[in-house]
DNA sequence: ATAATGTAGACTTCGTGACTCCACAATATG
DNA sequence: CATATTGTGGAGTCACGAAGTCTACATTAT
């Protein structure tokens, strides 16, 4: 029930590069710029070009670009194209139990609360975390 | 992202119990008749009987009770009974990050899809999952 | 005294998140 | 064309935590 790190890398890399519009990053600079260990982004660059979030270039003065405008990419095609469907509970590895108990009555709840999730992830752009980006003031640090 | 077992267990512990107004129920019981684990489910009990969920017996006879009415358990009880405090983000790992990008524009984000989580969680009690218990169909077994 | 229960906690296993490494492919530029 | 610069593909490593096991022990009803 956590934000994984590679989550938080990803959104990271995009929301740095729907900053400026630049016509490429290269995963070094991207990399140094949002501290992300240079192998690892490598990794989640290739399936962000894959889930066809980012083009990428070879070669020197090669790199990455956005594929789309920072207002048609949300928060849950970044979340899926990183970790797959989105899915509270398995129940398929529980098809033994689920069967016994035809009725389940904490799949409506688990089920809630994935919809408002999906919502809010679907219903937030780059664009608005670029221009919702205010300060943050860690008080709570501890 | 996922619902753990363990927590799974636990609620469906917790709605067993809440079914019948029985004074005791055996561990080897709950065990037995939810499919969890015996030294598992130990385990899980003694979390709920320290966060006085549940109120336990030793010896012949003995067992586990509610502590208070179901509609006054409430799931975000059980999730931090068993989780502990519900927390999407740890930025306290990544301190450093977070002090070179005093502006985060993901925070906000994650804030509100945990604060929704929570909500539902606290306004979900064991009496509604119990009342609400319908038949499931899994036709998206796959 | 004994059997039936829960308690405490060490130990094991396995999967996965978070990396690292290296060989390789594409391509701009001199 | 040679070379340097960039991304690609995939194998390998490490640590941690979820899930589960085991064993010794404490409590208590009969």
């Amino acid at each position: 029930m956590q934000v994984t790190k590679t989550l938080d890398y990803a959104v990271r890399s995009l929301t740095y590069m729907g900053n400026q519009p630049v016509e490429r990053y290269s995963m070094k600079e991207i990399s140094h710029e949002q501290h992300i260990p240079l192998n690892y982004l490598a990794k989640i660059m290739r399936r962000l070009v894959k889930k066809g979030l980012v083009r990428s270039t070879v070669g020197p003065g090669g790199g990455y670009t956005l594929r789309k405008l920072p207002k048609e990419i949300n928060l849950r095609d970044i979340y899926e194209a990183i970790e797959g469907e989105i899915r509270m509970v398995d129940c398929m590895d529980r098809e033994t139990v689920c069967l016994l108990h035809k009725t389940c009555p904490q799949l409506p709840v688990w089920d809630r609360i994935q919809l408002s999730m999906v919502k809010i992830l679907e219903d937030t752009t780059l664009e608005d975390m670029l221009k919702e980006r205010k300060t943050v003031i860690f008080n709570q640090v501890n």
